[in-house]
DNA sequence: TAGGTGACGGACC
DNA sequence: CGGTCCGCCACCT
């Protein structure tokens, strides 16, 4: 699972769901984010590339402020994250079969950027 | 042993 | 968009 989450590229986004899938554990995103939240602040592994299929890093006053450290992580990597933790996973999202991102599928315009 | 909880997700309203 | 409800599975009390 940490060896999943390692190789997420710098400045991308994964969600829980998808590391469920990927280990074999549909339907287990859950016991991702339990196994995410155990490890050290200082892991090796990009944790705060993970965030939840809604868009948003999971703000939760349990994290106690780890919540904010992965949103001025992921500012730090180029990603806009709202104050509300809301981020456009649409066009961070990466998948281990499509390294480019959903781009690639080409099927319509980011005009997410005009959200007011 | 039983019940409550959560760094989740999808369906609904 | 936002709020609720239910299903999910491992952990904790």
């Amino acid at each position: 699972m940490h060896q999943v989450v390692s190789v997420i590229p710098y400045g991308r986004l994964v969600t829980y769901g998808q590391i469920a899938d990927w280990i074999g554990a549909y339907g287990c995103a859950r016991q991702v984010g339990w196994s995410l939240r155990r490890l050290a602040l200082d892991d090796a592994i990009p944790w705060h590339r993970v965030v939840n299929a809604r868009g948003r890093v999971s703000m939760s006053l349990n994290r106690h402020g780890s919540d904010w450290l992965q949103r001025e992580l992921l500012l730090r990597e180029g990603i806009p994250v709202d104050p509300e933790g809301r981020l456009p996973l649409r066009q961070f999202l990466w998948t281990p079969s499509a390294p480019l991102g959903p781009a690639a599928t080409e099927d319509e315009e980011v005009d997410q950027s005009v959200a007011t």
